[in-house]
DNA sequence: ATTTTTTCCGTATAAATATACAATAGTTTT
DNA sequence: AAAACTATTGTATATTTATACGGAAAAAAT
């Protein structure tokens, strides 16, 4: 026993890798890589993991992974440009600057309209400095709470 | 014959509108607003619809339409933000003025952030202005092609 | 107008997926 | 440690979905 989880997540990755059209592929797989399961097993551990079944957008059908944990893997890109160019955010009313390592104001501004925080209204980017402007209403404090959650292991 | 153009339109409402789990449930509903068809024929249109089925987060399974279908949907109405609130749009260099009917700067800006169109950097919005800035390498045409593929009826 | 082709759909059945039930191994409680 | 509970799985089967086949209506071609 006590193989589910090593397994779920082995299952995850192939279907977050491969085109996977239905239970029988993937069983098979799995035997490949020393998981030997059963159809219903299987079938549990997708319901488990909320993989959904969507059109190819041709003739065909294959699994997938549901929207969030899609989202949070391109997002993980955004957040690490996040992280590895910001260097301090100071605020002037509902104005924002935030410096960063010289060259990477843009791909944190970038990732900062990606990631959508709904307290930023828009932003500026030149090559080190970052113009933000708050939604009105928004307040520093708010935007902080919003990357913390966002962007675990940012300083202040 | 000549039912199933206005049956997919149908069904496709009933699956942008309501929780559907299984064929049969959608069946029902077909057959009380007077289709009357086999599931087999159901099936059929389903998988013309490139309808998907995904996970509610919990326990269950239920219909759900392409991606695109929805993302064309809600992007429509930004397009009438565009169309309802934009007056003019002149250029200097690669920053760009947009003037909008008194208020609506904020939807337009709002619009135009959500439609992601790929020669805008980013927007700053007023009241009846908005400060565009074009990505680098992006040209005034550009970001009117763009505007014409995007949003149709758009008189220049 | 007749033939040919295409579209649409039902019936029957195959294929794919989910689950009731029972068994077994691990955990927790007493 | 025995009892009670929980988690995980397989077997068998139920449920759900897809499709092979054939027929009939509509459309296109001749």
């Amino acid at each position: 026993m006590r193989e589910r989880h090593t397994r779920l997540t082995v299952v995850k990755e192939m279907i977050k890798n491969n085109r996977i059209d239905n239970q029988d592929m993937l069983l098979e797989m799995l035997k490949k890589e020393g998981f030997t399961v059963t159809q219903a097993t299987l079938s549990r551990d997708l319901k488990m993991l909320k993989v959904g079944k969507i059109s190819d957008g041709w003739s065909g059908y294959y699994y997938a992974l549901p929207e969030n944990d899609l989202i949070s893997e391109s997002e993980k890109s955004y957040m690490q440009d996040v992280r590895r160019g910001i260097l301090s955010i100071e605020f002037s009313g509902n104005f924002g600057v935030i410096k960063t390592r010289s060259g990477h104001a843009n791909s944190v501004a970038i990732a900062l309209d990606v990631l959508a925080l709904p307290e930023i209204l828009g932003t500026l980017a030149g090559d080190d400095t970052i113009f933000v402007i708050l939604r009105e209403g928004m307040t520093k404090e708010d935007l902080q709470e919003s990357f913390k959650n966002r962007i675990p292991d940012i300083q202040e």
